[in-house]
DNA sequence: CTGAAAGCGCTTACAG
DNA sequence: CTGAAAGCGCTTACAG
């Protein structure tokens, strides 16, 4: 009942008295600190949590606010301070389970802090990331979260001489001055290799798609171990531009055991790509892992469903989202950052499949 | 190299002349205006693209914008016009591929048109829509993309007297005050439920998770048809609110077999479930479809290589995306719209499995 | 701890 | 078609 009055108030106060006047009839901090009997300056500094404010003022201030229902405005908040209240994050795709959770967990961080996150699409292409940054960073966001490193020298300026707060993900760094949270990609790699040597595997095939650099760097970490036990065969590498699915999986698939029938595992670089490698032996009547042994990678839900139930490895990006925002929080609040470099690390979850 | 002076301005010009000027050194539409020898109000214009300008000032400005590499400042202009510039798009959540299609959609259209996009997470829950819908519009954003219509009258009313243009995609309504973009889950539902039929099945199930209004829809759908066929056994329609998964598919599919070993088709309605009950079905030996037919809901990506490969109802969520955008920039700029309301249909592919 | 003044960068209304 | 003035709602310095 008494809540219509502060939004009605366009009809009470200033009623057309000085002709120049806007009437947008929001509610502002001038109302607030009249009611409050203060000024402006200070009714800022309560609805801002600055504690240089004395108790008694405070506690008018906020029951002002709260009588008349007070919103600040975002606009005119970002434009005094030269600074906004929200965060940029830029991913390379949303069709990635990966992404989704490691956004969802950037979300959930930032959200209870207050500070709604802008989403960018980059569908892997540094000229649409180039054109994005250079539209989020007019806006003057608060906080930035980067996708791994792949960038030009004229952007990291950009991002550089913005001064915007800036976490990357999904990769490490040894710069000191990049703060990054993510594990490595090569040693994730390198321990499904070790894996499949292991269960004596000897002609082991690698499969990655979008060749984004992460997967470059699993195709990388691959090859390191086999070349170092003496098996790796440069034709059991395949690198496919197209974008993962399950139906470029099972065709890769059905392609190497047609060229290499003596092919006994098979890694590839993504779970969907797996999941169609496993049905396509499955329709072949390849035995898994009679066999032949099956890797994924990321471990994304309905792994355990499969048939046989699919290996893979568990990369942590709910937790890498979930530090890179606190660590970004601490950043734009100035406040110091323990490590500039956070390593989650893995886990290779060992199903029926290898 | 010009560019550069563009950036560095702040040495140049107004070196601390005033003492209470706060330098942001930025290049504002009055350093435009300066050099384009107009009017900050004549440069705004040009750059906000009105056609009001004599052509010989209005390649002036846009010189000026490009020696000096001018972007506009949003805060700025979403203060002195009360507007924003972006548009938020609330969602249920990013772990269904439907509405991952369906923001790569809206985004593709609002970023040629120049709008980034917010996007919300609701997960499902009415009060975090309500939460965040509380935040998002006191952003005053220009436009608005809501799921569905299940919110509260007080939430109808906030939308409502914030004035902000906002189309509703997933659902129809008959109300033409309302603006949506859609398909009938009533009647995808149905269709589905008489090709099952027309396959000669009798013990057909209905499978739903989430228990958001759109399953409930297609509950109804299914269970009209099925009631009007005169074989609807309600022990056969499975609500399980717990989020859909392959996991939870392929358990509801086992309790179903075991409960039920008439079962002669299950209409799973999502395709992650119906991956899980597919799977379930093997890893049981139950013939699909010589036994039990199986049907799913959305037709994502991977369909075709399961095993048998999955009829599913195809929904439209990528044109809905796409439709939705366009709409709402034509009531952004109001412009008229032909139809409040847009049915896009839906499909059914049907595969090996049924 | 508190406040009067100025300013952030743009656009709205009003006159010409 | 063009512009001088005022204002959007807040915060930053600067004084007390």
């Amino acid at each position: 009942m008494n809540d219509s009055s502060s939004t009605g108030g366009g009809a009470v106060r200033a009623p057309a008295a000085r002709s120049r006047r806007r009437a947008t009839g929001r509610t502002t901090l001038a109302d607030v600190a009249a009611l409050a009997g203060v000024s402006p300056i200070t009714a800022s500094r309560v609805v801002a949590g600055k504690t240089t404010v004395r108790p008694e003022l405070a506690e008018r201030v906020r029951a002002a606010v709260e009588h008349l229902g007070y919103r600040p405005d975002p606009s005119a908040r970002a434009l005094a301070s030269a600074k906004s209240s929200h965060v940029v994050v830029l991913i390379p795709l949303l069709s990635n389970t990966l992404f989704t959770e490691l956004l969802e967990a950037v979300q959930d961080v930032m959200w209870d802090a207050g500070y709604p996150i802008f989403v960018g699409i980059t569908q892997y292409r540094p000229e649409r990331e180039a054109a994005l940054l250079d539209s989020y960073l007019s806006h003057r966001p608060a906080g930035l979260i980067l996708t791994g490193f792949d960038r030009s020298e004229s952007q990291r300026r950009l991002i550089e001489s913005s001064r915007t707060p800036c976490v990357h993900v999904m990769e490490l760094s040894d710069d000191p001055e990049v703060h990054c949270v993510g594990f490595s990609q090569v040693g994730a790699a390198q321990a499904v290799a070790r894996h499949l040597l292991e269960r004596g595997r000897r002609r082991i095939a690698f499969v990655g798609a979008q060749l984004d650099p992460r997967t470059l760097e699993r195709a990388e970490g691959f090859r390191s171990v086999l070349q170092a036990a003496g098996c790796h065969d440069p034709r059991l590498e395949i690198l496919d531009p197209r974008p993962s699915s399950a139906a470029l999986g099972a065709e890769v698939f059905r392609r190497l055991m047609a060229a290499h029938p003596d092919l006994d595992a098979v890694f590839f670089c993504n779970d969907d790509l797996a999941h169609g490698g496993l049905l396509e032996a499955l329709r072949l009547g390849v035995p898994v892992p009679g066999r032949v042994s099956v890797v994924g990678f990321n471990d994304l839900p309905g792994n355990a469903q499969m048939l046989p139930a699919l290996s893979s490895l568990r990369t942590p990006r709910r937790e890498v989202g979930d530090v890179a925002a606190r660590m970004l929080l601490r950043l734009m609040r100035g406040e110091p950052v323990d490590m500039p470099a956070v390593d989650l690390g893995f886990e290779l979850k060992v199903r029926a499949s290898s």
